[in-house]
DNA sequence: GCACTCCTGACCAAGGAGGTCAGGAAAGTC
DNA sequence: GACTTTCCTGACCTCCTTGGTCAGGAGTGC
């Protein structure tokens, strides 16, 4: 139930990529300096993005990264999908392939909410929305609770 | 973003624990066979829940497991927190404390929203409605979509 | 031809996941 | 007091992931 640097870092670099817009290709270099991240391991990252098809990229002079879509359509949930795989598994498998015994039986309708309830914000969140500030609603919802901010 | 065994077997035992009510201690061996789950790896689960203070043991003969509250005051998120840490935290520190520079500024709201998403349906849920069957509204209300059902 | 930038695979150290094993320590029974 | 039962604890194990680094190759632009 953690969030990995990868996803961090992955979103973070998309971010700015949304943000230069159709600025032409930006430099894995810039994008490693804007968010403060290990170049090297930026690039990777990117790598699996493109593989994705959520980046594309260009060698050479002038070369660099840039969105294959215009940031209102590339989710965040996407983005955390491509470099960490399906989202709310359960030991590796997807809830609702999961049979439970006993008296666990219902316990495969919490682990689908909980997917559901992570979808509700990740897939709701675009680029978009994250770089211009005015975040869906589901979001302020959530976060308007100071409860929310606290840790437990 | 994915749940551990550890985290599965852990509501697991406890719900069992919870349907036997106030029958005297469970064997650990009783639990492993109920929930299929290995013995020698599920004692170490139960003794990192009794550290918690989630459940009560007894050893030697008539000893074994129960809960140390009522099944209604033992919610899903104080398990996963026992055996797995901190819910949602990013890069393994809580995400109130992070600062984001550049475009991301505004990441910081979205990870704490689905943190606050992930408490509002971990947090509801206790063993007495996972035994019962009859979840809190937040769970049925998420579960009702048949999207929430297939994979993506 | 040369500089620039991405692309790719190999590697690496540390830690976690998912266990198993062996023995010790309390509690009950005879 | 001996014996059985059951939990308690630490050590160990294998495999995989995390969070990187390094070295070189392959396009691209001038």
């Amino acid at each position: 139930m953690r969030v990995s640097a990868k996803a961090d870092y992955a979103v973070r670099a998309a971010a700015e990529l949304a943000a230069a817009g159709d600025e032409g290709p930006v430099k894995g270099e810039r994008l490693a300096e804007a968010q403060d991240i290990p170049l090297q391991f930026l690039e990777h990252i990117l790598l699996e993005l493109k593989h994705h098809g959520i980046v594309r990229a260009r060698r050479g002079a002038k070369g660099g990264y840039w969105l294959a879509r215009p940031a209102d359509e590339v989710t965040i949930a996407e983005i955390v999908r491509a470099v960490e795989g399906p989202i709310a598994h359960v030991q590796s498998t997807p809830p609702e392939d999961i049979e439970y015994r006993g008296h666990a039986e219902h316990l495969q309708e919490v682990w689908i909410a909980v997917r559901a309830s992570l979808r509700n914000v990740l897939e709701e969140v675009t680029l978009a929305d994250l770089v211009s500030g005015e975040l869906p609603s589901v979001v302020g919802d959530l976060t308007a609770d100071p409860d929310a901010w606290v840790a437990r």
